[in-house]
DNA sequence: GAGTGGTCTAGACCACTTT
DNA sequence: AAGTGGTCTAGACCACTCC
């Protein structure tokens, strides 16, 4: 039993769901059907779909069925946006302007993205809440597997839902690291704040469900109305 | 079927633990003997272990057991303390000055805390890293769910562990708002820091097994060095 | 009523740890 | 060798959704 039976089913759905073979909101097939085209029992099957589940990769419903999970910008945000009015509620930023452009990856880049890529995208971005501008934010991918992105400007305002719809590169997971920093020069111009107000410096690596880093970004971000929120466990 | 036999187990086990009945290290019994206990299946009893140790509060090996989760400063370090190097390696801070009163609740913290508690205590310390104040944190808990704590100074450096072994108070999870201010007064001389250098605000509520806020948490953080971690999902 | 996931059981065998 | 958790099966019934 070197691996499971169950991790096996999970390799093979997430495969398909990666490779676009299930796209987002397909119906799964019934825990009895995917046992028998697998040929292993129901509550094995079953075992896997509560782990996929679990990942978010798919939501089941008592009486409806198992479906790959459909990413909104509203359920993208809600997962990825982190900064919220003090009591908690969560505003959709507009986006105000952005720059998209292609060249070649600096060092870093190119050794923590996925592949090593030789060109990147940057896309450049300020948003505000309220008709007030609070993010400027700085994305970088690898250009090769986004091909034909910077002839699609504007892009949409969520860029995970972006990536997963039209490349299907599907981000589950972000981590950052966070600093407070006095706002550089181009950050505070583009948020109307005086050089050297305390800021929210944010960089983070976004990572596919292969496991792949697929984007990094930095973010300089206004916290005197907003709160950047997050749960530890 | 109102509520699964598995939940009834579940809470027989947390109600155990969270009395002390059960405390940090004990060995839980095996599947088939709880299942007799209980008056359950051992697939029952299973899953009911399996829940427990997703939500942190036990441990299970294969061929040893169950444990109940033993939290010590490391671990709780690890969870709760998310200032690193770059490079993402944890070095676990110094206590450098400890202040504990007891006082009157203000209003907010009496709406906040477990209990609307009349009188709270209030715990300030100042820690450090390499020798460099970092950190500059105000805890406010409930004084009658801590009874004796202001005499015990000095108190360790982890609370969390502390509170569960001295109060069986489990600290699972902390909600936390993060914004970038310019150092107040108190705490730039605490830090070393003239007033006004941009500095990570933290303000925390912390929850314990019982979902009862148990502790608020204001930190001041020097961020020049130091990242403050988080991964989203 | 048919089909789905959710719960529960009983039993089997494997992998691992400890004595 | 004994005892533990980890995997897998087969079958049953319940709760829910949808037609």
């Amino acid at each position: 039993m070197a691996t499971p039976l169950y991790r096996t089913v999970i390799d093979t759905i997430v495969e398909r769901i990666a490779s676009g073979e299930l796209p987002s909101g397909t119906m799964l097939p019934s825990e009895t059907q995917l046992g028998a085209e697998l040929g292993v029992s129901q509550g094995t099957a079953r075992k896997a779909l509560m782990e996929l589940e679990q990942s978010g990769l798919v939501q089941r419903a008592q009486g409806r069925g198992t479906f790959v999970t459909v990413r909104t910008p509203e359920t993208s945000l809600f997962n990825f946006f982190r900064l919220r009015h003090p009591d908690g509620t969560l505003e959709g930023p507009q986006l105000d302007r952005e720059t998209v452009t292609r060249r070649s990856a600096t060092d870093t880049e190119r050794a923590d993205l996925h592949g090593s890529p030789e060109d990147v995208i940057e896309i450049e971005r300020v948003r505000s809440i309220g008709g007030q501008p609070v993010t400027h934010e700085m994305s970088v991918i690898p250009a090769a597997m986004f091909p034909g992105i910077a002839e699609r400007q504007p892009l949409p305002n969520t860029l995970y839902v972006f990536y997963q719809q039209a490349y299907s590169v599907i981000i589950v997971r972000a981590d950052e690291r966070l600093g407070a920093i006095g706002a550089p020069e181009a950050s505070a111009k583009a948020l109307g704040l005086d050089a050297g107000t305390p800021v929210m410096d944010v960089r983070r690596r976004a990572v596919d469900v292969l496991e792949r880093v697929v984007e990094l970004r930095r973010s300089i971000n206004r916290t005197d109305a907003l709160d950047y929120f997050v749960s530890l466990s």
